[in-house]
DNA sequence: TAGGCGATGACCT
DNA sequence: GGTCATCGCCTAC
């Protein structure tokens, strides 16, 4: 477990874990990751990575950077590649709380209650006004998107199966900050088979 | 060139 | 809590 060696699949845990209660800066909006999963690149069937595509190239790249892909057509999604190059995981940054920008967030997301802003994958690329023209960015160094640094405190985390994932979604690489109000709700997606004996928790 | 598919969001009951 | 609507992209042929 203290083996954070990149190539493990515990290390792309780790990393996961690792970003929530930082914060991530977009344009003109920040929020405190609250939410996220893991995927496994290579290894992970649900990972876009799975397949080696022009789509998925950036994952195979240098670790930091944002993967923005757009899904169902209309909303964006915002990874941070975690690398290492041959193994092309990622984290998806599931949801968040808006701590700078508020009004920004506010006016992007059209009047939704405060924890909402930034509830879904979908909704936080939104409300820090993400998009594919961030494709790439490095998170470290980054003058516009670009990450914070680690919280002093680490936050009490909870784990789970990852959300709308049609595969190998019996894998609990969803972490999110326990009691968080601003945690998405669970589901599973409807394309996801019937994992036998896997109870959803709460 | 055509078809399949998606790591969702929003709305309705 | 559950169901439905949506669009564009990606992959395969």
């Amino acid at each position: 477990m203290t083996n954070v060696h990149d190539a493990s699949p515990d290390g792309v845990v780790v990393r996961a874990r690792g970003l929530l209660g930082r914060t991530l800066h977009g344009h003109g909006a920040a929020v405190r990751i609250t939410e996220v999963e893991a995927y496994g690149g290579i290894e992970d069937p649900a990972s876009h990575a799975f397949t080696r595509t022009p789509r998925s190239e950036i994952m195979y790249g240098p670790p930091w950077r944002l993967y923005v892909y757009r899904s169902y057509g209309m909303h964006w999604c915002a990874n941070v590649v975690t690398g290492p190059s041959e193994i092309a995981a990622a984290v998806l940054v599931r949801a968040g709380e808006v701590v700078d920008g508020l009004e920004t967030a506010r006016a992007r997301r059209g009047g939704v209650a405060d924890v909402a802003l930034a509830r879904g994958p979908g909704n936080l690329a939104r409300a820090l006004g993400l998009s594919v023209d961030d494709l790439g960015t490095d998170l470290l160094t980054g003058d516009g998107v670009r990450l914070g640094p680690a919280p002093e405190v680490s936050p009490p985390i909870s784990e789970g199966p990852r959300v709308g994932v049609s595969k190998a979604a019996d894998v609990p690489w969803r972490f999110w900050i326990a009691g968080d109000p601003t945690v998405s709700a669970y589901r599973r997606s409807p394309r996801a088979a019937t994992a036998p004996g896997q109870d959803v928790e709460r």
